[in-house]
DNA sequence: AGGGGTGCTCAAGGTTTCGTCAAGGTGTGT
DNA sequence: ACACACCTTGACGAAACCTTGAGCACCCCT
């Protein structure tokens, strides 16, 4: 899932926290000195590092400041100082997250879900790219063998919910709440006609389709062409 | 300075948290209830909010869900239920950070500056450069081939949302949302009529954009021409 | 092979959305 | 009070879009 590193150098705590955030499916390293966790931070670019602020070589809160001069990591910070000071110290030297000794581990795995969750939202969701077919949700564009596809509002939200679900089939129930959103009284030749026009633009015919499959009495599903 | 929402029943409490981010130079508007909070969530865009969990008509886990379902703003919550089930709860359902009251002053700016920095680490200020055109948002100028535009407030606005997410598909609820502040009754024709505007400032026209390319029943968005 | 149901396509007509204009309102500075 | 820049609103034509019904093709099951 994503790369951390822990430093801190108490055995216990340390393995405690290895092993926790490692069955959370996370690659986890360790390092028992702020010197260690800094060449770790600069070797290996991680997505995330828990800090505890009492370390025996150099204290934590310069580690701190250290790693934020090269990285935009997030940092949470694991310690057994009580007191808003340091609290807010720590926080403003860069920190994302300051957790007091003793935590439970509940509430360490929540606290580092947020702060990757937040680290990770940053970056937008690509294209969707299926054979030569690229669709592009925010854009709200599409592509086919690199020439831009015009489609409608209503034929690119069925392809876009498609694409979403590559090589599942999907009812046209399913698509007319997706695309056509709250209960709607219409009929299913609406889809259907919308589909002919989608596939008509994507420059094939029902009879020989190429990325958009019917399945009988099921509903339709988008394939990659070469698979 | 960023805008912010407080969503708290106390009115001591409420009026404490108000005062004191109004003092660190936000713009801070305050609501009550839940679905007060709401209104001004989804009617404002803002770039944090401050929740409380115990509301008087809605559990505040419930609304910070019902936020989640249309908006990425970070939410901080301040509760005074303790112990690791509220937290864990909390914060999977999508807060960003979670503090327990009674809590200091010093450590509520010192959270909501954290979680502020790494919400605003994605985007850089600083010109933004479409092809020849350049939105400068600090100086709010902007300037096409070279040339000085000269725009209505509005209008720089506009253009300052589009040109913070290039590429990406608007709404016209977001724009609206984004650019005239607090729930507002008006009619988006209006949001209509200062891109025409635009446009024409911008030496273009709806039928041949070069920029601002309209997205027939969802919104409008900034592109570059050379693209 | 036949029948019932499902899917495909077409064309016509209706609906929504968009772009623009002009009139009028608000607010600010002179 | 006047001039000025700015904003809002309603109206209307134009364009884009969607729906519907009908006819026919097709699939699957008996």
């Amino acid at each position: 899932m994503a790369r951390v590193i822990v430093v801190e150098d108490d055995f216990e705590i340390r393995h405690l926290v290895a092993e926790t955030l490692a069955r959370q499916g996370h690659d986890v390293e360790s390092a028992a000195t702020a010197m260690e966790g800094l060449q770790l931070v600069v070797g290996t670019s991680p997505d995330l590092v828990i800090l505890d602020l009492g370390l025996p070589d150099l204290d934590g809160s310069e580690l701190l400041r250290m790693i934020r001069a090269v990285s935009q990591v997030p940092v949470v910070v694991i310690t057994a100082r009580e007191g808003d000071e340091s609290v807010v110290r720590t926080l403003d030297a860069g920190a994302d997250d300051y957790l007091v000794k003793p935590f439970s581990v509940a509430q360490l795995e929540a606290r580092v879900r947020a702060v990757l969750r937040r680290a990770e939202s940053g970056r937008r969701d690509g294209p969707i790219v299926i054979g030569g077919l690229v669709v592009d949700p925010s854009a709200r564009e599409a592509s086919l063998d690199g020439r831009p596809l015009d489609l409608s509002p209503k034929e690119f939200d069925l392809l876009r919910v498609l694409a979403e679900r590559v090589g599942e089939v999907v009812s046209k129930r399913e698509l007319m709440a997706e695309v056509w959103r709250e209960p709607y009284g219409g009929s299913e030749r609406s889809v259907d006609v919308h589909l002919s026009w989608l596939r008509k633009k994507l420059g094939e015919s029902a009879q020989k389709p190429r990325y958009l499959r019917t399945v009988h009495g099921v509903g339709v599903k988008l394939v990659d062409p070469a698979s």
